[in-house]
DNA sequence: GGGAAGCAAGAGCACTGCTCTCGATTCTTG
DNA sequence: CAAGAATCGAGAGCAGTGCTCTTGCTTCCC
């Protein structure tokens, strides 16, 4: 296999850079202006290029939302990850208001991306493979988080689940909770879901007129409820 | 005072009547297309009038979308008004789990309107004082069943909250949390986020590989998750 | 050097929200 | 009852959108 960063002509380099400009240019009138805001002729002129010109690089305006929803993903799961890996791995609860407290922290620095991707789905819209592995990332922190858990401070036994209940999680017991058990399973997809939910509700104007505007305010309610999830977690350290 | 129901000309009446035609239209739009494809145009099309002509009765396609957003609201409410009504007062666990499937039942029917009030929001669009309101219905019902919990279930005495965290509540706490106690009214808030948290992902795609795709089994997941949270609330019945 | 592939440009189609003007109808008031 | 005012539908028009197709030109590759 050849280099993969050493494309053979210069038009092919010049293609490259035209798209990666078009990313550019399109990532920013998302942070400006919002994603149905984002318009290929927009772009073509701020490229000095004709109108039509751009499709020769883009296929079409989905295909440049899905580049930027992968881009999204991979931002936010790069922002939890690098927030974690400073705690030491025995400080459970710290690894998970880490990712909690990174989640929130990129979701408020860039709006318009979180929106993107956990916001309404674009109409038409169905995502494509390639988007599985970026929206994994941390869904599997926190899955790591379990299973540390169960192997740092084992556990006798845990209680009994509804069988349908228990059946419904069978897809991400199997692709990502080998040996975690059901129940704890189900805290953590209870975890992952409010942490969402409380950002959204915050980024979304839920909370207006229920939790006070102040910054830091909104921040301690975060924290709060985050460390009441994860002690429901049985989480120490 | 006249009565409401009687507007005093024809043509008032007629206006009316066009009003709430267009409302329609707009509404059979939304639950067939989604909201960006709400065009005034088409609306004006169907009603068999001139494209500018619907400007006499709708200021622009942001105000018809208001219209819609209080309408779900009120819709939502509704449903989960209804449901709950059926549950004797006593029984809280009930009550509670009759609101949040009514309400997941209520998204799973209308998932446009649900997006249009719950996903991203409008850009540009800032809610008007008259949406509060019929956004409060929900939260009011899920205050009831704490304070009938409190009144019904009495108990001693409540963990003590970080001091920012317990002032960031003072928004909800003063308007319709009176007596209910901080630690309490985090979790119902807790409570709250994870209802449309799952609700919201279940809707949004995001439990796909995750939650098997079968219609019985994602309501038996809900309704385990549920569950949990109202024993979190010490909700019994 | 010549054929093939990739390129920018322009015209054009079918839409969108929204404004303005112009006659015609309808309501209100003297 | 009639004059004036308000309201109405219709049409033209502006500025914008996504996207397609054709036309020449340049660049690459054999």
């Amino acid at each position: 296999m050849a280099t993969l960063s050493a494309p053979k002509t210069a038009s092919m380099r010049a293609r490259e850079e035209i798209t990666s400009e078009i990313l550019t240019l399109a990532r920013e009138c998302l942070g400006a202006k919002g994603a149905s805001a984002i318009s290929l002729r927009a772009i073509a002129r701020d490229l000095g290029m004709v109108s039509s010109g751009i499709y020769r690089y883009v296929p079409n305006r989905d295909a440049l939302l899905t580049l930027l929803i992968t881009d999204a993903y991979n931002g936010l799961g790069a922002a939890a990850e690098k927030s974690e890996h400073t705690v030491p791995r025995s400080q459970l609860m710290d690894r998970f208001l880490a990712i909690a407290h990174a989640v929130r922290t990129w979701a408020l620095a860039h709006p318009h991306e979180y929106a993107l991707i956990f916001g309404t789905p674009l109409p038409g819209y169905k995502a494509p493979a390639d988007t599985i592995a970026p929206a994994s990332r941390v869904p599997l922190l926190l899955t790591k988080i379990l299973k540390d858990s169960l192997e740092l401070h084992p556990r006798a036994k845990f209680p009994k689940i509804d069988p349908t209940a228990l059946k419904s999680i069978a897809p991400i017991a199997k692709s990502m909770g080998e040996n975690v058990p059901p129940d704890l399973m189900l805290r953590g997809l209870n975890a992952w879901t409010t942490m969402f939910g409380l950002v959204t509700f915050e980024l979304f104007g839920h909370i207006h007129k229920v939790i006070a505007s102040d910054t830091k305010k909104q921040k301690a309610y975060f924290d709060h409820q985050m460390r009441t999830i994860a002690k429901r977690l049985d989480l120490v350290g």
